[in-house]
DNA sequence: TATGAATGAGCATTCATTCAT
DNA sequence: AATGAATGAATGCTCATTCAT
């Protein structure tokens, strides 16, 4: 009989495989001919495992994302007040550890602003959901635990917002210099409102 | 020096002869062509006026944000209260009339973030910071009012901020599905907090 | 020998199972991966019973023909002046019922005269070969039974290739409208001149 | 002021140029970048001049039969009796000189076959029609000057047809061996029938 | 000052066929 | 006998910019 093949193992291999040229050269740049070479398969082999250019690069962010998640979900367990918590999540935008990651997601913002195509939305929430269900449960527990008041709930959104908003401000002008300086700032200026005080 | 006048007079007759079919096609599908052609004159001649496309569509988001600003100041002036100044910023990110410079300013955040060259980023800061300023003077000014508690000049920036943020992720994802009263309601919630109630 | 047998079957099998994705896609979209699938074998295994792609469309367009054939030759039978036999044979060009065996009609003849290798030379004479035997036949045959005039025999390639001549033109350029009628009246003059009065 | 360049004789020169690559390679094999070498311009200076790829082929049939044309007409001029006149147009199918031309009639007809779009079928439309204008003609003037019969024009799309019919079945057939001798010979018994005896 | 002719790099994708198992 | 994973060649078209006139 024929050879089996892990179809979902091997599309992550390839995936993989070129995570460094996908850093390398970014999202446009990246050709179906340097993954297939840096794969060591095919040309046509990448279209076995994978429907086109874009099911790659979400393959291979996909990947990036479920790393990196594991590693936040370990710091947030390690963390205790609420708003340390929310300045973590906002790490991203700023912290040294990240860069890659975060110049990942500058393209992906870029491609998908010119076309907001159903798959890119579709990924793009469902990445971003699961952040902010996480982000949504720590206000609320923040809330059940009496740390902070019950209004707080009606910041979420905005709270998770804001970063967003800082970080492309940063990114495509000069008015937010200092982007961890004012984030951290902002997250101040709101917990003092927020947290119950004892 | 009336040459020089001719100059600046002419940039701005070619970036408004092709308003229309750079709403329509968007930035990228402009060509130079087109604007040849729209605006009446060879190809060459453009290169005679900008520096390049670049500068093109700098001069006509420049045309477009000036008439825009001059009606917003109108509209500011009317408004009595802090509370409705700052929503009225907002309302750009979601309001019908401005669809069409809102499709406009996510192209150009698009490109900004895959492009980040010093012009772009100056072009973008010189825009941005006009009105930035505004915003700074209207929450200064409802301080001095005596309309907001002190601190709400700490929330500037990330009140500033969270427009965009939410723009963005309504833009790329479907979180936020109904921008203006998600926009409403946080801003709604905030001055319950930074009002001074009397 | 009864492997052998097996071995016919199955090309018959494997030919048929794809018949109506054959007659939706045409030949050129027809793939050997949906062949596969819609025979439920592997795609190494259709190998095992053709010799290539075109060995497959020959079985098909074989089998369509031989099932066509017996309609014809039932037709013909029932037939009784030989003006109206002709006019049976060129029927295939213009009604309705063939309009899918004619897609196909046009689809070989394009792929021959692009790659006129023997082995689609001989496939094709070997189809026309049958069917110019039964128009020699019936001809002959209404000169024998005092129906047509003697020399209507030089008329015979020519009797038989105008079909295709018309058809072909009908369906390159706009210059035959209503082949069914040019047709007609091609045959209704010429058999005038060729068939004995009575 | 800018140089000024005939743009019709452009569109010859460029589509001459490659009018011996086009005899050796066919139709299918042409390459862009080959009629760019061979025309010595720039890839992008031959969409200047052709709207795409089969804009080019056009062009050069169009040529082609222009210049053949002339040929014919003299010949036909030439020639006085309207059997002479219709032998001449049949000789295209068979005949040396036209080896090139009847090879890319081939390859045109395949591609229309396949597929019919409009463009290709106006194309084919209007180089079919003026050969079959001047068909008519003659036949019409053979009748008018007491050589045919008056219902030879009854036969005038059959007699027209009949030569591209056996063209293409002996293209694709071994049924026709001997085309030249087999038109001759049809052609002669229809004029036994057609011709005014005298 | 105005023109417009010329340029050329750059890239995803399909699918018939093979052959190791 | 049956399979299905792997392969890789091959190509049209756009458009910002330049520069000779």
């Amino acid at each position: 009989m024929a050879i089996i093949v892990d179809k979902v193992q091997k599309r992550k291999d390839i995936a993989l495989s070129c995570k460094e040229i996908f850093f390398q050269n970014g999202i446009n740049d990246l050709t179906i001919s340097q993954i297939a070479k840096s794969a060591g398969v095919g040309k046509g082999t990448i279209y076995e495992y994978f429907k086109n250019k874009e099911d790659i690069i979400f393959e291979i962010v996909n990947i990036l994302i479920k790393e990196r998640n594991i590693l936040i979900k370990e710091k947030l367990d390690a963390l205790s007040t609420t708003k340390e918590k929310v300045k973590l999540f906002s790490r991203f935008f700023y912290s040294d550890e990240d860069v890659e990651l975060r110049q990942l997601y500058k393209e992906f913002i870029s491609i998908t602003l010119l076309n907001p195509d159903s798959e890119m939305l579709s990924f793009q929430t469902a990445c971003s959901s699961e952040y902010y269900l996480w982000f949504e449960s720590i206000i609320a527990e923040g809330i059940a635990r009496g740390e902070l008041k019950e209004n707080a709930k009606e910041f979420t959104k905005g709270l998770f917002s804001v970063g967003e908003g800082m970080f492309i401000k940063s990114s495509v002008t000069h008015i937010v210099d200092d982007l961890e300086k004012e984030l951290h700032q902002f997250y101040d200026s709101m917990f003092t409102m927020l947290e119950i005080q004892k």
